[in-house]
DNA sequence: TTGATTTACTGAACACTGTTCATTAATTTC
DNA sequence: GAAATTAATGAACAGTGTTCAGTAAATCAA
């Protein structure tokens, strides 16, 4: 009975096309100002439609927050396995990541910062997409410290503080807090921030 | 004449009370869940009230965002002073700064990540608070160079860094992202950052 | 082919939100 | 006491996420 089949094949087009006008929005105008309605009159189907393919908005925004997570790997992360110096690979993985935010601000504000997508999260306890990247960085810090690296240091904890510094970086930018530094440098401060980071790395 | 004397004073008594009524609910309820309807409510006013004494949502809450300023510099960056070492006054700025955020989360939220407030300022390549906490920073940085620490690194530039690092820290954590570090260490995770950044910082 | 059943979709309704503004009430001035 | 100023109201506007009774179409069984 095929019948079954393209019925199914059906309601997944329409999720990907719910999801394709909620993407286009959400990047043109931004999560605040994507509404269901919005949505649901881009792809010119009624409001309570929205409602049988996801359970509510936070659903809609987390499957988006996945989307930038798919991103970050594909764009920034798959080329680490060509970088073989552990040391290398830590920096390399630091500027894709910065890059990743100046890129793609909104997908990192999803990703990050806004609490929506979070709260869609069936065991709130386990983020995998977020454990997924941070678990990389472990793994590089890691390297870092099996070749003698950032002695007296734990892992874990250093791939913590230095995931903190390159999120504060991007935070303190898309939040619209880069205001107290100097004219000159405001612009590209997540930059200058990066070597200042590495030159501090560096020394340990 | 008096009566405009008192006239002043009463519409700032109920300015001043339209303000607690605002801190006060956002310290229950939150940003997200504090509404003009709310806060009238709660002082026995009409909503159109509100009006006559702020100009918009954004303007009450920049004042509380403003208030927050005012309490981390009396709690805890007026000791400082009595801190003489350079380096030691560091560490005890950074400290107090994460005690800040841990003991403030939605004062901290509202100073550092909500946009709203700062759609509020007057001149918005002026943010005065921020920019006041921010100076000091770079102050004491710039005293641990004179004193011949942190050689190669610029003042502004370091100071960035390491409030990017501690500001990482407090929005991974109030946002809901630390769940990706291992459960034991999950909920003083900012301590170990912070203890790691400062060793960090010593050898450099 | 016809009738019964399942499925898909609608759009009005609910309880909210920030904000505005004509109207009303109180106070102050002349 | 009348006129003018000031303060406060609350209904109205345009929006929000979400629900659900009702409708229409498609599928199934006889």
């Amino acid at each position: 009975m095929g019948i079954k089949d393209r019925k199914q094949r059906e309601k997944e087009q329409l999720q990907e096309h719910i999801l394709k006008a909620a993407r286009d929005l959400f990047l043109e105008k931004g999560f605040e100002d994507t509404s269901i309605r919005n949505i649901a009159d881009k792809i010119e189907y009624s409001p309570g439609t929205i409602y049988l393919y996801f359970k509510d908005k936070d659903a809609i925004f987390h499957e988006l927050h996945k989307e930038g997570f798919q991103l970050l790997k594909q764009d920034k992360f798959q080329v680490l396995h060509t970088v073989t110096d552990p040391f290398e690979r830590l920096i390399a993985m630091s500027k894709g990541y910065l890059e990743f935010a100046k890129e793609n601000p909104d997908y990192y504000d999803l990703m990050f910062v806004i609490t929506n997508p979070m709260e869609a999260l069936e065991d709130k306890e386990c983020w995998q997409e977020g454990q997924g990247a941070f678990d990389i960085l472990v793994q590089v810090v890691s390297a870092c410290i099996q070749e003698g690296r950032f002695e007296g240091h734990n892992a874990e904890n250093l791939a913590y503080t230095i995931w903190s510094a390159l999120h504060g970086m991007v935070t303190i930018d898309i939040r619209g807090r880069c205001v107290v530094v100097s004219e000159g440098k405001r612009d590209h401060i997540a930059s200058i921030g990066f070597e200042t980071l590495i030159m501090l790395l560096e020394k340990n």
